[in-house]
RNA sequence: GCCGAUGUAGCUCAAUAGGCAGAGCAACCGAUUUGUAAUCGGUAGGUUACGGGUUCAACUCCCGUCGUCGGCUCCA
């Protein structure tokens, strides 16, 4: 793995797709063809060689933990993304010097050239051999429990050690349990491993850093004691991944935004809470501007509803049953009754669709609004602007006919691709988001026949219009599955851009019907869409996918006058009127530095144009035209400056 | 929310071992009037996140609160 590539991979729950016509996968520009994969995780894959040394890693790292620390217990530790991690139950958290001991004991490990060895063992064997282990043992009867079940599944061709698919049925096809022995150690583990520890470059690992984990991701479960390594082939690799995340933190929203005075928060606001600048307000409204223009032409109507309302309207929507642990408490008025915060908007768009009789004439009905919106996020949960807990979404709510479905539901998609083209965004894919069964009733509306049709609905709307997808389940809404663009944050982090709904409960809910040509009454479907996101994620995504440097029509300043000596300032002032009548965001920099100075100064705010001024420009009514890449395009009529910048913000251009 | 780390000037970072809190940049003032990424000099800027405690003495040690950062299935 090399470049951006394997950074916008590096993600906790990065997804990749199964389906090889899809040309964001990733991973099929990072492999090299030859090489064989192994599937790991939720669809992922990695080089099977550099599996066995991760995983080898894992135990060896078992190894030195259970040496220097008698009491911990091993739970798990698989291969991730770019090394491995191991679970251990602790009395106490490790320390920095922890990691330390523990990485130059596995070093001497390594270093040992121990040799790795299978063995299959049974049931009871097993659990003589872990019962000092109360995980490994629930790990056994799981093992037990799930050989019946996976008896039925996809088993591993000849030759292979996993199923290509690299489901759980790794070892439940034969029912056998195996265990692996390094050196002292031995694990219960359904491997491949390295066979010697000399396959391992002792300079190629090392280890990054140790926090709680939940047994099994659990809340509920006891905490457990991670410690994350990073693991390649060669220590070149080691040092190329170290340098690239070095990289990524000085794309990171969080430093960038506010560096170039774009976004802050503020503690007596409160976490999550971020403060726009007049630079962002720059750039929300430009973003709104598109948005307006494009559902505009896309046919939407504009609506605005309050920020807060009676909790009997999210009685109604269903969202207090289903979400009430995200909303922020109520606040209760004197005579008892309760309000909310909206955590969404779909609620009064449906009563403004509810307001009158509608007709089947009336239909697609397209009600879009910028809300402002409210969530009750985990504090643990917050991110610089990709998660807070006040937002304002890209929304809109589509009511429609069931044969006017796949047209409108591509139309959201086309309106998704057409904003990407012109943000020049690429690095993303679309995931069909289902439910899972054992959501139904609890994290979703108790109606299986529907799901299945309506997602059957969408799987079908983005075949017919070639848009790749890949599904994942238990993540779609409550209320119906839908279309998530996932993108990946420059630390790695996999966030939902955009989303495209499909509403098939609330509407009934809300009694909402049209007369169609036979008279009859109908329920419509609901499309919950937000191209955009919100405001905070897609600007914070925004930040980070041109670096800070924003194309002339989003930038916040768009033109910085330069005068070389005070003399030009006076008319560097009128030159910044003119540009601003002509709809430019000009500015002067009229301070005692010198030229050079302000050059640096506009440079580090990537203000795209710098427009030099000395006494040349001022007898010719130009400007020197700098660009923000260094480009010098000289002298320049003011006029001809204009012609070219308001060309390229009018076509929302990315070129200076 | 939970585990851990962390919080010094607007920003980036210092402060030997508990002994008067310091620098660069930014800001302000003055000089300079400069041709494509840092002109020179000066001034000001702090209840060391907040609240307790230990001590003759706390940025430093202890406790609590708040914020921030990393992690919380990528399942043997």
């Amino acid at each position: 793995m090399r470049g951006l590539e394997a950074l916008f991979r590096r993600s906790t729950h990065a997804a990749a797709n199964s389906d090889p016509g899809v040309k964001n996968d990733m991973s099929q520009m990072t492999n090299s063809p030859a090489e064989e994969m192994i599937s790991y995780g939720k669809g992922k894959r990695m080089p099977l060689a550099l599996y066995k040394v991760r995983h080898s890693l894992a135990h060896v790292m078992a190894q030195a933990v259970t040496e220097l620390f008698p009491d911990a217990k091993p739970t798990i530790g698989p291969p991730v993304e770019n090394g491995f991690y191991y679970d251990f139950s602790v009395p106490r958290a490790f320390t920095p010097e922890d990691l330390a001991r523990i990485e130059a004991r596995m070093r001497e490990i390594v270093k040992k050239h121990v040799d790795f060895v299978r063995h299959e063992v049974s049931e009871a064997e097993a659990r003589a051999l872990f019962k000092d282990n109360p995980f490994k043992l629930e790990l056994i009867d799981g093992l037990v429990r799930g050989a019946a079940d996976d008896m039925g599944e996809q088993v591993s061709p000849a030759g292979s050690p996993l199923p290509a698919d690299g489901s759980r049925a790794g070892q439940g096809a034969a029912g056998v349990i195996t265990i692996y022995t390094q050196d002292t150690f031995t694990d219960l583990c359904r491997g491949p491993h390295v066979s010697n520890t000399r396959e391992i470059n002792p300079d190629a690992f090392a280890l990054a850093q140790s926090s709680g984990a939940y047994w099994r991701g659990d809340e509920k479960n006891p905490m457990l004691q991670r410690i994350y390594g990073l693991a390649f082939h060669t220590p070149e690799e080691l040092q190329h991944y170290l340098h690239m995340q070095e990289e990524a933190r000085r794309r990171d929203h969080r430093k960038l935004g506010t560096e170039l005075e774009i976004f802050l928060f503020d503690e007596e606001v409160g976490p999550g809470l971020p403060l726009w600048q007049p630079n962002g307000g720059i750039i929300i409204e430009q973003l709104e501007a598109l948005a307006k223009k494009m559902e505009e032409e896309a046919g939407y109507e504009r609506v605005k509803t309050p920020h807060v309302t009676k909790e009997e309207l999210f009685l109604r929507s269903g969202h207090l049953p289903y979400y009430a642990e995200s909303m922020y408490p109520p606040m209760t008025l004197e005579d008892g009754q309760k309000y909310y915060l909206k955590p969404m908007n779909c609620p009064f768009h449906h009563k403004i669709y509810a307001a009158k009789p509608r007709s089947y004439r009336d239909l697609p009905l397209r009600l879009a609004e910028y809300g402002t919106c409210y969530r009750y996020e985990q504090s643990g949960e917050l991110f610089g602007l990709m998660r807070v807990r006040s937002m304002q979404m890209n929304d809109a709510h589509i009511y429609c006919t069931e044969e006017q479905f796949e047209s409108e539901f591509l139309g959201v998609v086309n309106l998704y691709l057409k904003y990407f083209k012109i943000f020049g965004v690429d690095k993303y894919v679309m995931r069909l988001s289902l439910h899972a069964d054992a959501g139904l009733g609890k994290k979703y509306v108790d109606n299986k026949p529907l799901w299945l049709k309506t997602e059957d609905m969408v799987r079908r709307a983005m075949r017919d219009g070639n848009v790749p997808f890949y599904e994942a389940e238990d993540e779609a809404a409550f209320y119906g599955p839908k279309i998530d663009v996932q993108i990946y944050s420059a630390i790695g982090r996999e966030f939902t851009l955009a989303t495209n709904q499909v509403d098939f409960a609330v509407p009934p809910r809300f009694n909402l019907t049209y007369v169609d040509r036979d008279g009859q009454e109908k329920t419509p479907l609901c499309l919950h869409r937000a191209p955009l996101g919100t405001h905070e994620r897609f600007i914070g995504f925004l930040i980070e996918h041109f670096a800070g440097a924003f194309p002339v029509w989003l930038a916040p300043v768009q033109a910085m006058l330069i005068p070389i000596a005070d003399r030009h300032v006076e008319y560097c002032r009128r030159v910044e009127k003119q540009l601003r009548t002509c709809g430019i965001r000009a500015r002067v920099d009229d301070g005692p530095d010198r030229m050079q100075n302000k050059i640096r100064k506009a440079q580090a705010m990537k203000i795209p144009y710098m427009l030099v001024v000395g006494d040349k420009e001022m007898q010719a009514e130009a400007v020197a035209v700098r660009l923000r890449t260094g480009e010098d395009l000289r002298a320049m009529p003011v006029g001809q400056f204009v012609a070219r910048a308001q060309e390229l913000i009018e076509t929302y251009a990315l070129a200076l």
